[in-house]
RNA sequence: GGGUGGUUAGCUCAGUUGGGAGAGCACCAGCCUUACAAGCUGGGGGUCACAGGUUCGAACCCUGUACCACCCA
């Protein structure tokens, strides 16, 4: 784009703010001219943007953290630090692949095994072709200043060398072992899954009591000929091996070692001692199935009790049960026989009928209602199945232990501090990490197996072969098997940087400065950053490398109604559609189609015509990206509110107008950029010196990660300060035709430059509203310069911090305020001029006065001010304090005498309250004599000026009555 | 059951070593005042969840309770 040419075409700004076509050009044009690139120079300052699934599109959550990243890349980068913040995208196992089968059962009716691995395969790299750009154009609209030039995906064949390389030497150092164990098991998906993909949700059961017999004739102490076990899961006694019951249990204290008869099935089980056993609970006794629990796992284990499991892997029974010894091996001499009936059953209908058949056989004691909770796969949302299988496990004690460390140690800082409690819960408590996922989407285990089960990990065949020294005709076969999505994105920091290679991005850009993520993902992927990272990267010295310093936690958006925004739940937004706006139908169709329960759809349709029954209006990239700023305070949940969106897109339009006021007074006319006399009126140094304490301040808050007080900090100083009262300040000097050259330069000069500053301060929160103008502001403040992107972040000058303007402009609004005041109550139109009166006021107020009288008279619309010395001078009229001087308005013409006694008895009726309460404090002995100094003297200067106060206005209420 | 966070104006939320309760939006009244009606001016509105405690003084510190949310079992 040619600069010249889009500033010359339009000669003042549009009288509203138009985002939209602001953001389409500058956009595309800072990506042209490769603002985005580290710069080379300065201190490096980077971040990874944590990696969105590929083929999804970005959410509110998403815009509110790429929001915050690219405020501390813009912010960094204006600082002069050699700046990169990194994109990329996550292959998303799981989940691509399912929406990848989905629309290959939808459109041709297939399933991924009628295509065949490879088949399938390229079929999701079509998909990713297809849809992949989604996020990028997403962030690309939301202003996200990425060096695209080093995108990285993480089935990238560099990021997979990564990805094996990890794998190999975790085996090699006895990290990573496989072996057959329990895991949760997705009968849905046929996969694996960790036990953070597992998502237990309370309900209502019940617990089935069954009696088993007692072998050989025996009895209880109590004279029965059967022990009472419970189980929620009744289809798993098909597996049972044992039954356990506390060694501390007298009531079954002399049947320990003996055994029961399985029921259905006839095995006789051993009664076993274990602490497992709770003696509070049903009547102390419970079936063990080693291969279908995970706590009856351990207490197999500690009983050498084999594993039988009875199921397949769609959790149906199988025909013939599967014996293992603890190693996993296949045992010989246990009858592994299943009732015919059973066989071939979905877990559920076999529930049912074996139930049915306990009944008849008279050995089902009762059904207990309870309240328990179920594990369902996070993405299948079905029955999580807990299944004896062949997986590849980390051994995660030894990596948790330095990633402890790194934290309690401070190499690792959580903002806010709180989370780190919720990590080091997590860490002290840590399982082996069953990283195997029976997906073809994915980085493949490299695992090559020969004839005998045995063995070989390396990065290919070859070496394979050469590593364990195998004989060429040795037929070897690779694992299946892909790895867990999180073992690779665990590696995105240093993995994108060309690690294994020894780069100069690494050197320069690792460890990274932040990383900034929900909470809601601190174990799937913080934890596993930290851990693996650890290991892996270590500095010059040898010393282990952490991934990132600070861990910045973004609590999670949600509804209006506090609702966490799904697509089940049909109550998504999408950022793009707060920018751009969406109409109603639109909004409609993008929320119910394409949805995994069709039946939902009504019920969203309703919900969102009522939520927005006019679609959603435009409010540009500024607009959101400040929203989201304002919204960025400590708290872990953060309410979607339009309203806010709305106030912020009308902050936008302040700033923007605000602008063309400037510009229309400055463009083309003086403005001391090319030297001359300048002359600073009151009305510049104070709004000089309050821009210095912003300055102080938003940088302040950037540091502390309060983007919420920074964007707070911003919007007071431009509105409240800057718009509504430095500009209305500035009029009365550029209006003077008698004003001195010197005087107009200042002024001018002073509006271009504060201006020209704040929009520096507002960039990196709002990045296309600030380039826009600064374009047009930066020439008149004599700056030069490509993009307001590349300028220096503004720092605070003390010198120029000016506590006599500020108080001198404290008086003048005071006054401005008073009179305002008078107006509004006692009705007297807006622009009527007024005669006021000034008396009682101390000789700094006589100079204040002398100084800013034509301020005064413009800005409050005044006919004259007159200095009154003696009461004989004034005339009846309505009065205002400020501080002990009264500003005072003739009654003649203008007041209702009962209307100001009214006026003026509330007044003095509130200062009673304060007195009073003022009192009550300085009565206390212990409060003079305890509180600080300070804080006492405060309340008695506070309690004279109220009585003082009160009187002046009490004795005016007495004139106005005897009149 | 264990843990964490929360409860402040009608709504969404600030409140930084304890010292006169704030913002935006909404509401009421008046204004097209030559940057802005996406605006200007003025105004009403809160037992800071509840109960104790510490303190001269508590929205803030401590204890307990209730409710909400999330995590873990």
């Amino acid at each position: 784009m040619d600069k010249t040419s889009q500033t010359s075409e339009q000669n003042s700004l549009d009288k509203t703010y138009q985002p939209a076509d602001i953001e389409r050009r500058w956009a595309p044009h800072w990506e042209a001219q490769g603002y985005f690139r580290p710069s080379g120079q300065g201190p490096s300052f980077s971040q990874m943007i944590p990696p969105p699934n590929v083929t999804g599109s970005l959410h509110m959550g998403h815009a509110f953290q790429d929001t915050i990243m690219d405020i501390l890349t813009r912010w960094h980068r204006m600082k002069g630090h050699n700046t990169l913040w990194q994109v990329g995208t996550d292959h998303a196992g799981i989940a691509t692949q399912m929406l990848v089968e989905r629309k290959l059962e939808a459109e041709e009716g297939k399933t991924r095994h009628d295509l065949g691995r490879e088949a399938f395969l390229d079929k999701v790299w079509e998909w990713k072709a297809e849809s992949g750009g989604n996020i990028t154009r997403q962030l690309r609209r939301l202003g996200a200043s990425v060096d695209w030039e080093r995108e990285r995906f993480t089935m990238d064949d560099g990021f997979y060398k990564a990805v094996q390389q990890v794998f190999i030497r975790l085996y090699d150092d006895g990290l990573i072992y496989r072996g057959k164990r329990l895991v949760n098991w997705d009968p849905k998906l046929h996969t694996a899954i960790s036990d953070l993909e597992v998502e237990n949700k309370d309900q209502q059961g019940q617990f089935w009591h069954f009696r088993y017999p007692l072998a050989d004739g025996l009895k209880t102490r109590d004279g029965q000929d059967h022990l009472v076990v419970a189980t929620t899961r009744p289809e798993t006694l098909l597996g049972d091996t044992c039954v356990a019951v506390n060694p501390d249990d007298e009531r079954y204290a002399d049947l320990v070692g003996q055994h029961v008869i399985l029921p259905l099935v006839g095995r006789r089980l051993e009664i076993v001692a274990d602490e497992h056993a709770d003696m509070e609970k049903g009547s102390g006794c419970v079936k063990i199935t080693p291969a279908h629990d995970f706590n009856d796992y351990e207490v197999g284990k500690r009983h050498q009790q084999p594993l039988i499991n009875v199921m397949s892997l769609s959790a149906a029974i199988l025909d013939q049960a599967q014996a293992f010894d603890l190693k996993g091996q296949p045992l010989s001499g246990i009858d592994t026989s299943i009732p015919e009936a059973y066989r071939g059953l979905d877990r559920y209908e076999a529930r049912r009928l074996i139930v049915a058949d306990m009944e008849a056989a008279g050995l089902l004691e009762q059904v207990e209602p309870i309240s328990n909770t179920l594990p369902y796969g996070d993405r299948s949302g079905v029955v999580i199945e807990p299944l004896l299988t062949d997986q590849w496990f980390v051994r995660i004690q030894p990596l948790a232990e330095p990633a402890i460390q790194a934290v309690e140690a401070g190499d690792i800082r959580f903002v806010p501090k709180q989370y780190e409690n919720m990590y080091f819960a997590w860490m002290r408590d840590i399982q082996d990490w069953c990283i195997s996922r029976q997906l073809w989407w994915g980085h493949r285990i490299p695992a090559w197996y020969d004839d005998q089960g045995n063995v070989y990990v390396g990065s290919d065949e070859a070496d394979v072969r050469a590593k364990y020294g195998l004989a060429d005709d040795l037929t070897l076969n690779q694992d299946e098997d892909v790895l867990d999505t999180w073992f690779s994105s665990g590696l995105w920091t240093f993995g994108t940087l060309g690690w294994p290679e020894s780069t100069e991005a690494l050197k320069a850009f690792h460890p990274t400065n932040v990383l900034v993520t929900g909470f809601d993902i601190i174990f799937f992927w913080v934890a596993r950053m930290i851990m693996l990272t650890l290991h892996f990267m270590k500095d010059e010295q040898g010393k282990p490398q952490v991934p990132f310093r600070d861990v910045y936690v973004t609590g999670l958006i949600r509804d209006e109604q506090g609702q966490k925004m799904s697509k089940s739940k049909g109550n998504v937004l999408d950022p793009l559609d707060m920018v751009d706006g969406i109409s109603l139908e639109d909004l409609l169709a993008k929320r119910t189609g394409n949805m995994m329960q069709p039946q939902m759809a009504e019920k969203i349709a309703k919900r969102t015509q009522k939520a927005f029954p006019d679609g959603i209006a435009a409010h540009g990239t500024d607009a959101l990206r400040f929203t989201l700023a304002a919204l960025a305070s400590t708290g872990r949940d953060i309410n979607w509110d339009m309203k806010r969106l709305e106030g912020y897109r009308n902050f936008c339009n302040k700033l923007w107008n605000a602008a063309r006021y400037v510009l229309s007074n400055a463009e083309g006319e003086d403005c001391g950029q090319h030297g001359g006399e300048v002359e600073l009126t009151l009305a510049d140094r104070w709004i000089i010196s309050r821009l210095q304490q912003t300055e102080q301040s938003v940088t302040q808050h950037l540091e502390q990660y309060r983007f919420d007080l920074a964007a707070n900090t911003l919007y007071e100083f431009i509105w409240n300060e800057y718009c509504d009262w430095y500009l209305e300040l500035s009029k009365p000097v550029l209006w003077d035709e008698n004003a001195s050259a010197a005087r107009l330069r200042g002024t001018r000069q002073t509006l271009v430059r504060v201006l020209e500053v704040t929009l520096r301060l507002a960039h990196p929160i709002m990045p296309f509203i600030t380039e826009e103008i600064w374009q047009r502001v930066a020439p008149l403040a004599g700056l030069a310069g490509e993009t307001i992107m590349l300028q220096p972040w503004p720092q605070a000058d003390q010198s120029r911090i000016d506590a006599a303007a500020e108080q001198d402009i404290e008086w003048v609004k005071g006054i401005i305020v008073a009179i305002r005041n008078l107006r509004a109550e006692m009705n007297i139109a807006p622009g009527k001029p007024l005669p006021i009166l000034l008396y009682k006021g101390h000789s700094e107020d006589l100079r204040r006065l002398n100084d800013n009288r034509v301020f005064l008279q413009k800005l409050a619309k005044l006919e004259s001010v007159t200095w009154v010395e003696h009461e004989a001078d004034l005339p009846m009229s309505a009065m205002q304090l400020v501080g002990e001087m009264e500003v005072r308005l003739p009654m003649a013409g203008f007041i209702d005498k009962e209307a100001e006694i009214t006026r003026l008895s509330k007044e003095v009726d509130r200062l009673g309250q304060d007195i009073k309460r003022t009192e009550g404090k300085l009565s206390n002995e212990a409060f003079v004599s305890k509180a600080p100094e300070a804080v006492v003297q405060k309340e008695q200067t506070k309690l004279a000026e109220a009585r003082q106060a009160q009187a002046t206005l009490q004795e005016q209420i007495e004139q106005l009555k005897a009149l």
